[in-house]
DNA sequence: GCGACAG
DNA sequence: ATCTTGTCGC
């Protein structure tokens, strides 16, 4: 079997980048869909959580899990990531308006952090909610913290509960000025936007329970 | 070459 | 991401 070759993930995010668009606005919001991933050992548990807009309240989920044979190296997340999410998101069978995922999307190396490798694979809008920053010099410009990349504003820098920075970043065919209208509304009293916050309180809940009926 | 490095 | 108890603060 061919094993993961980081020169050529690093070939194919460069090819994927430049498909990746950087403007948008989402028309018409009702149904958001959280993606992250939990860890049991090698395995991945992948969550697609559906919330409803603009309440935010939890509709339904979607699990998937698997074995995880791409190891972590900064850069290639979605290498690693994305299966199980799309995994979950196809299970989910829902169409949604827009799609957060764990980490970051166009501050990245390449241009290509795994949130905008999931909008441009899905075809759907797509944001980034990194927890730490990855890519880009910040700027501040009218009291709102940016990221730029590449002269490019590509990132909202948010606080969170208890005053903790969150990167919004583009994805895909969310443009810069709708995440700013948008961010504010996503959050709901914790450190991460609600999409992101359920989906992954979820993956921790669902890993518990994958680790007992690993244990037998 | 050295250090940094989403989850 | 995950390994991990109690503890400080809203």
């Amino acid at each position: 079997m061919p094993v993961f070759k980081a020169s050529n993930a690093f070939r194919l995010q460069k090819l994927m980048a430049q498909k990746v668009v950087w403007e948008g606005k989402i028309s018409y919001l009702s149904k958001v869909v959280g993606l992250d991933l939990a860890f049991v050992g090698r395995e991945g548990v992948g969550i697609a959580a559906l919330l409803n807009y603009p309440e935010l309240k939890l509709i339904k989920y979607a699990v998937a899990v698997d074995e995880v044979p791409i190891p972590y190296v900064p850069g290639l997340l979605a290498f690693r990531e994305a299966p199980l999410m799309f995994a979950a998101y196809e299970a989910l069978n829902e169409d949604a308006d827009l799609i957060m995922v764990d980490g970051h999307g166009v501050t990245h190396p390449r241009g290509l952090g795994i949130a905008s490798h999931i909008g441009l694979v899905l075809d759907k809008p797509s944001i980034g909610a990194a927890k730490k920053p990855l890519y880009g010099s910040e700027e501040a410009v009218e009291g709102v913290n940016y990221v730029v990349v590449g002269g490019r504003r590509a990132a909202v820098i948010m606080e969170g509960s208890k005053g903790k920075r969150i990167y919004l970043s583009i994805g895909h065919k969310v443009g810069i000025d709708e995440i700013v209208r948008l961010a504010p509304t996503f959050f709901r009293g914790h450190s991460l936007p609600e999409p992101t916050y359920v989906a992954d309180r979820i993956s921790k809940e669902v890993r518990r329970k994958v680790a007992e009926g690993v244990g037998r």
